[in-house]
DNA sequence: CCGCGGGCCTGAGAGC
DNA sequence: TGCTCTCAGGCCCGCG
């Protein structure tokens, strides 16, 4: 499911259910998701409150009120869903609608409000973990992952800096999460359309031989930033898996310019989108526009 | 170090 | 209808 705009969407549903709340308890369904979960795990969450929640890269991280903090990844297919009992069984309500997907709740918070915060995750990509909140920077998850797009560390002359010399693709460097947190397949390629950039240049040709940032420096990091703020401002893309919080779809995807739109027209100039394979991942892009 | 390909899982959709 | 094949928003690992 999930790139920065949709992991960003869910933080911001878990946080109003969540923020202030206490851990009653937690029921796990399965040992492991992608990773096994953490010796205790259940037993270390249950009677914590909860303080804030935060993003960084593609992680939520939740603050415990003991020093941790419970990191949650959606890999692929990841979603939270956050209902009362009474919700539960309304006719009609998302639990109700795809009961079917009960199968894949593979964890289940009940909180001191009486809300369960339950995790589906067909593919079980996903993963949890409880680390030490003076240690997270630390921490193998997040030692050597890249600049947050979102933040004032992304600009023309820290894309520059980063690409400069680098002989990958464009497209690539993008998505490389040690270069730059939180931009998956979908915003990358939006990303490089917004900006007029092809996705097979060198990822160094943004740089002057300097390192310093040439105009599609900016640009690029413009349009990272624009795409971002956009799709969250519309709840995320809903593809397949992705709802927020509260069981409603995003709507971004309706705002593709060329993701998944191989062999229609490109909005800017009427060229025909294109759809290649690079790195092994689908690339979409305009052959008569990005440059 | 760098870039690429394969693998982890399940489900949806296309094509036959 | 049902089978088979391909592909999917992430990330880790090993290879050359």
């Amino acid at each position: 499911m999930p790139e920065l705009p949709e992991v960003e969407t869910v933080r911001r549903g878990l946080e109003a259910a969540m923020r202030g709340a206490r851990i009653v308890n937690v029921e796990l369904r399965r040992r492991d998701l992608r990773f096994p979960f953490p010796k205790n795990f259940a037993a270390r969450l249950a009677g914590r409150k909860v303080g804030n929640l935060w993003r960084r890269a593609k992680y939520i991280l939740v603050e415990l009120d003991d020093g941790h903090i419970l990191v949650l990844h959606l890999g692929m297919s990841g979603s939270f869903r956050i209902e009362d009992k009474k919700q539960a069984r309304t006719p009609g309500s998302f639990y109700h609608a795809h009961a079917k997907d009960i199968a894949h709740d593979h964890v289940v918070f009940r909180l001191s409000t009486g809300q369960r915060v339950i995790y589906n995750d067909p593919r079980r990509f996903g993963f949890m973990n409880i680390v030490e909140t003076d240690k997270l920077d630390a921490d193998p998850l997040f030692r050597g992952v890249g600049i947050e797009p979102l933040g004032n560390e992304l600009n023309g002359a820290s894309l520059a800096r980063l690409f400069a010399g680098k002989t990958a693709p464009l497209k690539t460097a993008l998505g490389d999460q040690r270069l730059i947190a939180g931009l998956g397949n979908i915003y990358v390629n939006e990303a490089l359309h917004r900006a007029g950039l092809s996705p097979r240049r060198a990822a160094g040709s943004i740089a002057r031989k300097d390192g310093a940032a040439t105009e599609r420096a900016e640009r690029l990091a413009r349009a990272i930033r624009e795409v971002l703020e956009e799709a969250i401002a519309a709840g995320g893309s809903s593809l397949r898996d992705h709802r927020q919080t509260n069981g409603e779809l995003g709507y971004f995807q309706h705002k593709f310019r060329v993701y998944d739109r191989e062999g229609q027209a490109c909005p800017r100039c009427g060229g025909i989108v294109r759809r290649i394979v690079q790195a092994g991942r689908a690339t979409f892009f305009c052959g008569k526009c990005q440059k």
